[in-house]
DNA sequence: TATTCCATGTAATTCGTTACATGATTCT
DNA sequence: AGAATCATGTAACGAATTACATGGAATA
């Protein structure tokens, strides 16, 4: 949290995105890396006036642009230091994820809300499952000559495969959850080990 | 952002773990739940404070205690608590990604620097999956009567999915960006086609 | 004796969301 | 005419990290 990287992630958009508006960043946000970040309005704009007084981007003549939009571009100088800040080594994330922080203390509550709580989960990654299929088709289609289309393509692919292992972990977890009503925690041992097994033979 | 979650973790974690000073809360924390969820100690002191105040939490004589540890206890009401606080749905997690965010933006900076930080991805993420084995042998050793023992293993089982799939993910990014520099955009789409077949094969 | 680990706390700062405020344009 | 979407911005608040400050106990 100590670096600021929502002027970066701008700049960024800006490098590979062309000439937008903030309003048409968050849009870029959303749907190109939006399901592994996100940036609200009330950051974006804030930043694009520093990053112009910064002299990293410089606004357009509105002239071309239609109501009241005001587009920027990026400038050398941003470029660099975009380029700057995409050297350093990644931080690590500061993860929390309160689904499996409710789920952890799932005795407290029991089984029947524990199951909602992943049912609901279930729902929710075969959507993101969904609109990450979607994703990659348009990327394969536009971006096919682009120099961003490796990146393109890893990030959507790594956005699979944890929504994939998501959705058959909390398919798995139900089964637990019935599994110890059903039989106990010699049950729950059982179904356990047998489901790590049949994981590590299918690879 | 908006509920602060800090509290019921405090509370959840007194709850399961028993009677703990602020600073064993924050091993429990790095120790069960580490791999999902951080706490800083400069918000488990406050909270605590405030928690005894509201009566959720009481603190027990120091007596029996070596050096200034001052543990507490959780109260019924505070179970309570954390409860009704359990059993609200989980918000959906604003996830920030940084590795994720710079691999995108990999054009860039060029190859040379995706590929060292998904070399070190790589790492980093074998590291967790060892420690998340290690951490569910100690569940089934320790856990093994326990009310908890479902969701203990269940929330573990999460991450070796997550971790597995991003091991996975991050070898076969880096085979793309080498598939790119030697065939260029064709060899990087023949080579991303060919590796979802095999994985869809495979399951 | 020096270093590491245990242990508690406060203050400053940054970060980020949410709510508020405003208005044009397009679609139904 | 009304609703939805486009579009920009500010202000208030809350949350979380980091740095700072302090000191006892154990270990090498």
């Amino acid at each position: 949290m100590r670096e600021k990287s929502t002027g970066y992630v701008v700049l960024g958009i800006l490098a590979i995105g062309g000439d937008l508006s903030g309003y048409e960043v968050r849009q870029w946000i959303g749907q190109a890396i939006g399901f592994f970040w996100s940036e609200s309005f009330g950051q974006i704009y804030p930043e694009l006036k520093r990053l112009a007084q910064a002299k990293f981007i410089r606004a357009l003549e509105t002239g071309e642009a239609a109501r009241g939009t005001k587009r920027y571009r990026i400038t050398p100088a941003g470029r660099e230091e975009l380029r700057r800040w995409l050297s350093r080594p990644p931080r690590a994330e500061h993860i929390r994820n309160e689904l499996l922080l409710k789920l952890f203390f799932g005795a407290v509550t029991g089984g029947e809300i524990a199951r909602g709580f992943l049912q609901e989960a279930v729902r929710a990654y075969e959507a993101r499952s969904k609109a990450l299929a979607a994703a990659e088709a348009l990327i394969i289609r536009d971006d096919r000559t682009s120099d961003n289309l490796v990146y393109a393509l890893m990030t959507v692919r790594s956005g699979q495969l944890v929504y994939a292992a998501r959705l058959e972990w909390a398919r798995t977890a139900i089964a637990l959850i019935d599994a110890q009503e059903v039989g106990g925690n010699e049950a729950v041992l059982r179904d356990f080990v047998k489901a790590a097994r049949s994981k590590s033979k299918g690879n």
